[in-house]
DNA sequence: TTGAAATCCTACTAATTTAGTAGTAAAATA
DNA sequence: TATTTTACTACTAAATTAGTAGGATTTCAA
């Protein structure tokens, strides 16, 4: 049942950010990558899978970064995790795009997907916001 | 949050054998691997660790094979899959074994302590029996 | 008492996936 | 115009997964 690097490293990204929301300041990828030990190229291509969400307003240059497009309540955990793993599904069988064909037949079935579904609620049931530090 | 197929397929054997259970008949992983079209050398590979567990009552040579020591609803899901994967922890930082030292620092370790808690609680609600099938 | 059918056990391996690295282009700012 | 940052593509070493291979041992029945 791991989460790969991507996964957790994208909820490392997005929390350092709506841990910096009130401020309104872009956080570049090289602080996160050097307050957290991450390659910061690495940080990038994670970056790029974030990025087809409408999650950031990022900048360029001096001073750039990235910033939270929304507040942090918006932002489900499973939204980022499906967004940097593409799939979250314990089982492929039950994975929304490629469905297992024999799953009337399969008696193992109901087990993944109840398992998946249980799994969605969660992660569709906390936000960053659950997360951020108090002050 | 991939399982392995290790985990997958000991969920299979064992509600196989708990189908069976109210016969008391001995099924053998030769019958399992042709119904399920799973590679019989794999089975008894997946079933090498199953077994460290106190699951199964075995007899080998002709009609021999396996069944449950238990009746169905003693074998809850999270202990079949731990058994055959060993670790389950989304996370490694949440691992029992080896879980992180620096959790107190970090600000994405209540994400997966809470995640893994929720799974562990999950997993251990459900049993096979809650799964076999119905006449 | 011998042969078949099953479990039991260890060692190896091809394929896939993961976790990056490398290199460069483009934009923003000072 | 130099620096800093994001934006994007291609490659790669290491680890993991999903098995295979080969045999030993036990049980039962003919």
């Amino acid at each position: 049942m791991k989460l790969t690097t991507k996964g957790r490293y994208a909820i490392t990204i997005m929390l350092e950010l709506a841990n910096h929301y009130e401020t309104g300041e872009f956080i570049s990828l090289k602080d996160i990558s050097e307050k957290e030990n991450i390659s910061l190229k690495y940080l990038e291509k994670i970056m790029l899978d974030l990025k087809k969400q409408d999650f950031f307003i990022s900048s360029r240059g001096v001073d750039g970064g990235y910033k939270l497009a929304h507040k942090p309540s918006y932002y489900k955990l499973g939204d980022i995790i499906i967004a940097a793993e593409k799939d979250i599904a314990p089982v492929s069988c039950v994975n929304k795009d490629t469905p297992c064909e024999k799953k009337e037949l399969c008696k193992t079935f109901p087990i993944w997907d109840d398992l998946n579904k249980e799994l969605m609620n969660y992660l569709s049931s906390k936000t960053l916001a659950d997360y951020i530090e108090r002050k």
